[in-house]
DNA sequence: CGCGACGTTGATTTGCCTCAACGATTGTGG
DNA sequence: CCACAATCGTTGAGGCAAATCAACGTCGCG
């Protein structure tokens, strides 16, 4: 993959979410790399600083999180045409308490800390950018909080399946049950049901 | 009370959080109204765009949302030193859908749409600064969510009680139990087994 | 005073977990 | 290239956490 092709690809991002000045992209994407991973490697892991913000271009990757009693949360799925990035940690550039993986070769556009602080300070308009799409993140989180408070675990599944029709069959089952706040157990209990419900 | 008086409020919630030159925080406070609200009165309802955001100076709120089984699902409690606001339904100006609401007699410093958005025009610092703002508010949800997706309601309840030991004297029982993500009932019960456990 | 909102308590049910056993698939080292 | 281990998903039995339902006491307020 050649970097030049993937400027339309984050073009589009923007012109989709947070339409900004032609120039403003331009910056942007000079700021950024041009970075493949291969499947199972880490862009973060606790203790360490995240030195990255990513845009995914293809592929996919995990946030997980490891609790008191030992077992993974997994807090996010990111895949092509989502940012990833462990926003606390990268911003007040402290240890992180996160993991973040691929699941797959993943291509995707990074940008350092220090280049994201060098774009603020040279073009203002990008705190405005990075405050939008901090905003859309909040959203975002906002929905799963309500839902993982209020909705069983058969709903938060299905609704799962409508917005990441593709997930299922691109990563383990069991990050998606952890994802969902159940047991693996469980998942396979209420697809097995599913299945028999549509037969 | 007396506008001027609230000041010293505002400046040390930004000392500790965010600092920010004198100049921005006396600009901030300009565009600030002190309001008072008594107890049960609505500052957003689903369907109306969310027109201020607020710093709780005394008194405290709550942020819900209704799902679609018909209950109430408490997102936040907001009291003295704490921001509220719809953040979604205030960014982008379009219809809310939670519900905020005064749970005390609440004195608060409003912020308009309008005003904020001449701050940022006026004074580009503040981009930077509500984008700090909400990065925080960010950490917090993550928080949230990776407690309700894996620990046991008790331990969320003693989490609850070490971070707002104050709240459960101010507020009706059930708002927590919804805040927590389970029934008034078994939240009763934890109580009682609580208490049983410290005599 | 009497009503409605709130919290409590107990009985019952259910959603989800844990543990254990078992195939299927994948991957790896000899 | 095969053998064996490790990982993964499934299934069933049993148990526990939390929901639901119903009844009741209390309090604040019109």
């Amino acid at each position: 993959m050649n970097k030049q092709d993937t400027l339309p690809k984050l073009k589009d991002f923007f012109d989709r979410n947070i339409p900004l000045p032609e120039p403003a992209l331009i910056r942007l994407f000079e700021a950024m790399e041009l970075v493949k991973l291969p499947s199972k490697h880490s862009i973060t892991q606790p203790g360490e600083i995240c030195t990255i913000e990513a845009y995914i271009l293809k592929g996919i990757a995990r946030t997980y999180f490891i609790n008191e009693q030992g077992d993974e949360v997994t807090v996010h799925f990111a895949k092509e045409d989502w940012w990833i990035g462990d926003v606390a940690s990268f911003t007040l550039q402290r240890p992180s308490l996160l993991h973040i993986e691929t699941l797959e070769e993943t291509y995707m556009l990074t940008i350092s800390y220090e280049r994201k602080e060098q774009l603020y300070a040279e073009y203002p308009i990008f705190e405005r950018i990075f405050r939008l799409m901090i905003q859309r993140t909040h959203a975002f989180l906002m929905n799963r909080l309500v839902s993982v408070l209020s909705e069983s675990a058969d709903k938060r599944y299905q609704y799962f399946l409508d917005r990441y029709p593709d997930v299922p069959q691109r990563v383990p089952q069991h990050y998606i049950a952890s994802y969902l706040g159940i047991s693996p157990e469980f998942l396979s209990k209420i697809r097995s049901k599913k299945a028999k419900l549509r037969s």
